[in-house]
DNA sequence: CAGGTACGATACGGTATCGTACGATTCAGT
DNA sequence: ACTGAATCGTACGATACCGTATCGTACCTG
């Protein structure tokens, strides 16, 4: 029965691991070629040359296809160094998210996995936790900011991560300007010229 | 023959300004509830109870009646009152982004409009200009804030309409806090603290 | 009121996509 | 080598669209 959770423990059949890989390998690269609409069974069989009668068998429906593959594209922040001062912690938190967006497959999902939620609902588990994950790290980062006396206390982290992210995606998504290094640095210093204790 | 501009001189038959403006407001409706997706002829047939041949007479093909769609829901930037200052101007040009987000119609039209764009180059015509109608209007306001010395010169207005629109645009996109007229006054303030001069 | 124009209703061919069915075939593990 | 599971290939039914065609009707304009 398609939908379970693999169990790791015990060795899969290769050719399970095979097919599923093939499939996700198709979706992705068809998903970043033409969006969402481009994921369809009919081209993840050309692509993948795994039978629909084989994908049908992992996956209830063409909708679990798209997320699979979403899932499998998906951004991941990680937890910057805690080495590094606030100042530069903020900068590769941000500048991350700038590499994404020039990733062409993760950049692809993003923009999919954010806009498709308005689209269409019906695509509901598209990576709820994803986005709480990323508020963790930069909560964890901000919070040692203002222990340090460099970030203002009482900051709001979703307001936070909205003048920190929200340019950088605004600039990917409309292509206005290129969401690189420099914008992410830039980035900073703004945020920082409000947020922060003017001590960092 | 479809897709010609209609002579504003000559007094129209009623019939077409009668059809034309049911086949929109029910690609509108549609569009709102559904997304581009949900825009499909038939649809329209059923719910402006217009005929399809009488659809066709009127556009060339589906696209066309979802551009038209699009265009008719289309946000507008207005240019705000020279008398004010820069820095109510700014809060005013802010205020209205998020109004606009606010606006299920206009929400709407903005997300599809950025999903069309990355989902489907074919569908070019789409609100070229209307970016750079707003790029104008805030260029003019921020040109005149350097004048005055709120601002600092040498300013990049793609750079700063990505930290002024940016996180309202993130917020109602990802839907972490609401893209309101706190949230845009407060961008206001995040953008000054960096470009303005602290003489505002 | 007469003629032309727009509209309505409906049917149709064509394409794309989904998800299913089923027998034949290959392959992994014992 | 044997057995069962995974896969293949393909055909199929069911929708949902698109865009065209036809023909009769309603309505605007001169």
């Amino acid at each position: 029965m398609p939908g379970e959770l693999p169990s790791v423990d015990i060795a899969e059949d290769p050719r399970i691991s095979r097919t599923r890989r093939a499939v996700l390998d198709a979706a992705v690269e068809l998903l970043v070629e033409g969006g969402a609409d481009a994921v369809t069974i009919d081209a993840v069989v050309a692509r993948s040359k795994v039978a629909k009668s084989t994908i049908y068998r992992h996956w209830d429906t063409r909708d679990d296809v798209l997320l699979a593959a979403l899932h499998a594209c998906g951004p991941d922040l990680e937890d910057p160094d805690p080495a590094l001062g606030t100042v530069e912690a903020l900068r590769r938190i941000v500048r991350s998210v700038a590499e994404m967006t020039s990733d062409p497959v993760t950049a692809r999902a993003i923009s999919t996995i954010l806009l498709l939620r308005l689209e269409r609902p019906s695509l509901q588990g598209l990576e709820p936790d994803l986005e709480k994950d990323q508020i963790k790290v930069l909560r964890r980062v901000l919070d040692r900011g203002v222990e340090e006396g460099v970030i203002r206390p009482g900051y709001d982290v979703q307001q936070a991560s909205a003048h920190l992210v929200g340019p950088l995606i605004f600039a990917h998504i409309t292509g206005s300007l290129p969401s690189d290094e420099a914008l992410a640095d830039q980035t900073v210093e703004v945020f920082l010229a409000y947020y922060g204790t003017g001590r960092g």
